[in-house]
DNA sequence: AGAAGTTGCGCG
DNA sequence: AAAGCGCGCAACTTCT
């Protein structure tokens, strides 16, 4: 686990309430040296001296507020201590016997939240003295860090402020993304783009013939009820218009229907609306929120960037002169679980590019399908079906691993929390739920009411049972990212410059991340220096979690013009 | 009329 | 081949 060097300087960028940013010099314990303040024109001109100097770490309120404003004049932070991104691990984690006291003052708030409620007059209420509050939490976020054993929280908080580090330059830079390509995609599959209001012209087809397979020609197909009440009229008995439902049965108007589904989920989602929204100057822009699920993984917000459908990967196009690194992991998830867990056999069948090909020679199963359905099963609490039926085969070859995550489980169906590998903690079940479960054993509880409490009980305990893997996968990429941006940052200027201004016109820079996948664009020369990056960024994250423990997590890694796979 | 809930499907 | 985890979003229906 790596510590703070000994000699780090740190300097906190306090917002002043107004426009103006302070700087304040902080010493070792944490108290105030000097403080200089800024005006907003001079920030940015005054950490470039400071990078360019000794690169201290910042201490920020938050990389959303203050990274947009100084990218826009072409400055980065090499490292930060990210005071809101660390006050919800620390306000939670139960790595340290006494955590972060939660604060209202300290919760990242979206621009999107509703502002009303009670407490909002105290929140909006600026502080007294802003330098001397963020200074007191970075003081008791130290605290805590310092508690945990090994560095595993020093190692997460910089991990995951680098991960907010990231999120906003991968928005100023943006995914290059062309659009003639992705119209010709749309035109591809959902026929000629219609004049304003109309539907495109193979759905328009798709929908006659639905309309007339079931006797309805005004039939509004986007609506389930009548939908359902029209396939009822024709004899196809389902009880949700769902595509696998739908699937099962055999009857001439599925195959038109999947068919005009899956077009019309494309055109909603990804259409002409969406590139005329999301896409410009040859640019997918969306916000990224990091740490925003509550295992550690990233959300995002607008432009469904998390869920891009991968029938328009091919969109996804290096700049002239440039090139794209498009790497991921195969089944970190269960790679995480067996380092974790320490489970040697688990980490012999994940030698090498296929893991459920590992399950396979152990013998636990006889197929890849099986190894699959069974691994995924082990981690999401499957207990009925194929799945379910699979994963006790697991237990018996691989019973470390098996009993990771079966405790978690037990832990969080018994009320508890767990926590990922580097600390972070699981939320404690709702009250409700924890009153279900009392209520259930009063002694005169009923049936039903028992029943139910069981059925939630189950259902937080696979909740905390995948947390653990999920979470800490979320670990491994957020320090294989901080790795990769500080590798790309030592390399030299692009000979070409990229399409698109902004900061990294001639950087190799991060473009696109998906929990366990990562786009770069990067300059044509620079390429191989690039993927280099990566596989060691990747070693490197590996070696911090797990040591010398022998566990393999080799990337798919190519180098190309298209994302396309 | 607008908020809130439901359905279905895209991604890992 | 299963129906087990985590999300965001659009379009719809139902509630207020």
């Amino acid at each position: 686990m790596s510590t703070i060097p000994v000699a780090e300087r740190r300097v906190a960028l306090v917002s002043d309430g107004s426009s103006g940013v302070v700087a304040v010099e902080i010493g070792a314990d944490g108290d105030e040296l000097s403080r200089r303040v800024l005006t907003a024109s001079e920030l940015p001109g005054y950490v470039r001296e400071q990078e360019e100097n000794d690169a201290p770490r910042w201490i920020i309120r938050s990389a959303r507020e203050i990274c947009p404003a100084l990218l826009a004049e072409g400055v980065r932070l090499g490292r930060t201590h990210d005071l809101l991104l660390c006050h919800a691990i620390l306000r939670d984690t139960a790595a340290v016997s006494r955590p972060l006291a939660a604060s209202l003052r300290w919760v990242r708030r979206e621009p999107s939240d509703e502002a009303p409620a009670l407490f909002d007059v105290e929140i909006d209420d600026g502080p007294d003295d802003p330098v001397a509050e963020a200074l007191d939490q970075f003081r008791d976020q130290r605290r805590v860090i310092a508690e945990s054993k090994d560095g595993r929280l020093t190692l997460l908080c910089s991990a995951e402020s680098a991960g907010g580090l990231v999120a906003e330059e991968m928005r100023a830079a943006g995914l290059p993304w062309n659009e003639r390509v992705h119209d010709e995609i749309l035109t591809a599959t959902l026929g000629a783009r219609p004049a304003a209001g109309g539907l495109p012209r193979r759905m328009v087809e798709l929908g006659d013939e639905v309309r007339g397979i079931l006797g309805d020609p005004s039939l509004h197909l986007d609506s389930q009820p009548k939908l359902l009440r029209a396939l009822h009229r024709v004899g196809v008995h389902v009880e949700s218009t769902s595509r696998w439902e739908l699937a099962e049965h055999r009857h001439p108007v599925v195959e038109p229907l999947l068919a005009y589904k899956k077009l019309s989920r494309l055109l909603s989602a990804n259409g002409w609306a969406w590139l005329a929204e999301w896409v410009h100057d040859g640019r997918f822009r969306p916000v990224y929120i990091p740490g925003g699920v509550v295992t550690g993984r990233w959300a995002s917000a607008g432009g469904g960037a998390l869920q891009l459908p991968r029938s328009l990967r091919p969109a996804v196009r290096a700049d002239d002169g440039w090139a794209l690194i498009v790497a991921d992991v195969a089944q970190l998830e269960p790679r995480m679980l067996a380092g974790m867990a320490g489970d040697t056999a688990m980490a012999k069948a994940a030698q090498g590019r296929d893991l459920y090909a590992g399950v396979v020679e152990s013998g636990a199963v006889s197929t890849r399908e099986e190894a699959k359905y069974a691994v995924l099963g082990a981690m999401y609490g499957a207990t009925t079906g194929d799945s379910g039926r699979l994963v006790p085969r697991l237990r018996k070859v691989y019973p470390r691993a098996m009993a990771l995550v079966d405790e978690a489980a037990r832990t969080g169906e018994d009320g508890g929390v767990v926590s990922t590998w580097l600390g972070r903690s699981s939320p404690r079940p709702s009250a409700e739920w924890s009153r279900m479960q009392s209520r259930a054993t009063d002694a005169d509880a009923d049936q039903a009411e028992i029943a139910v409490a069981r059925r939630r009980a189950r259902d937080w305990g696979r909740f905390t049972r995948n947390f653990v893997v999920q979470g800490t996968a979320a670990e491994w990429s957020m320090i294989w990212l901080a790795e990769i941006r500080h590798r790309l940052q030592r390399l030299p200027e692009a000979r070409v410059a990229a399409t698109a201004s902004g900061p990294f016109t001639r950087t190799a820079h991060l473009a696109f991340f998906l929990h366990d996948e990562v786009i770069l664009h990067v300059p044509e020369e620079q390429a191989e220096a690039a993927a280099d990056a990566v596989r060691e960024a990747a070693a490197v994250a590996t070696a911090r979690l797990f040591g010398t423990f022998p566990i393999d997590v080799p990337l798919d890694l190519r180098i190309a013009q298209s994302a396309e796979k």
